[in-house]
DNA sequence: CTGTCGTACTTCATCTGTCGTAGTAATTTT
DNA sequence: AAAATTACTACGACAGATGAAGTACGACAG
């Protein structure tokens, strides 16, 4: 299991990623996250719903209802352009950050 | 710049490593780590200070004092058996998680 | 012989993000 | 009708990173 510690910095680029493909909400979300990961990784509830209002508040991200659905109130998500700015700015620290742990990492 | 909540959970990983190659003291380690890491990574003090003595109380360095050095103070640090072993976990868990994260990276 | 720089730490207080616990409430499945 | 799943919200605790500040020794310049 990967220790959250680790993961630490990368959740919010993890809900931006399933942003990309459209609007989606918590539940959704974190599902899809958990299969993407093939059960590796598996985000808390409380984690995943306090990185939303993160990203809320950061603008990456907003908020909307759509009214119409049935009695299940969903707060969808979708990013905005300065969430996909940060999204990428995040994959490419992504891979220093690789390069770098590497060099303290003995194979076998 | 990689931020600290990437790293967060290799900083252990990372003075472990250092520790490898034989005894070694704060000031030492510190320098080593940004020069291995081509200054991509510098620990701040605090950072290091504060993860010795968690590595400490875990059991995975062990310190002492070299007496005949001159007047400095220095703390020198070895690694422990349960270090080494905690060392190979966290390098297993590395690449696990380097193929989660990747998942969740669009390349460009 | 004084001041500054580099070494080698220590203490303390604060912040951020994660997570456990718990609770609510609707819908779906058994 | 009960149990499970969906879809959250609130609250409090905790760990690790960090900023700020301070101590203290040695070397070296001016």
């Amino acid at each position: 299991m990967i220790s959250s510690d680790v993961i630490r910095g990368y959740n919010d680029t993890m809900i931006l990623y399933m942003l990309l493909g459209g609007e989606s909400y918590g539940y959704e979300i974190s599902k899809n996250i958990r299969r993407l990961s093939e059960e590796k990784y598996v985000m808390k509830e409380t984690t995943l719903y306090s990185a939303f209002t993160r990203l809320e508040k950061n603008g990456y991200i907003a908020s909307f209802h759509k009214d119409g659905e049935s009695g299940k109130r969903r707060t969808y998500y979708r990013i905005t352009e300065e969430g996909l700015a940060y999204y990428r700015e995040k994959c490419s620290e992504w891979q220093v950050t690789q390069e770098v742990v590497n060099k303290f990492i003995k194979e076998t």
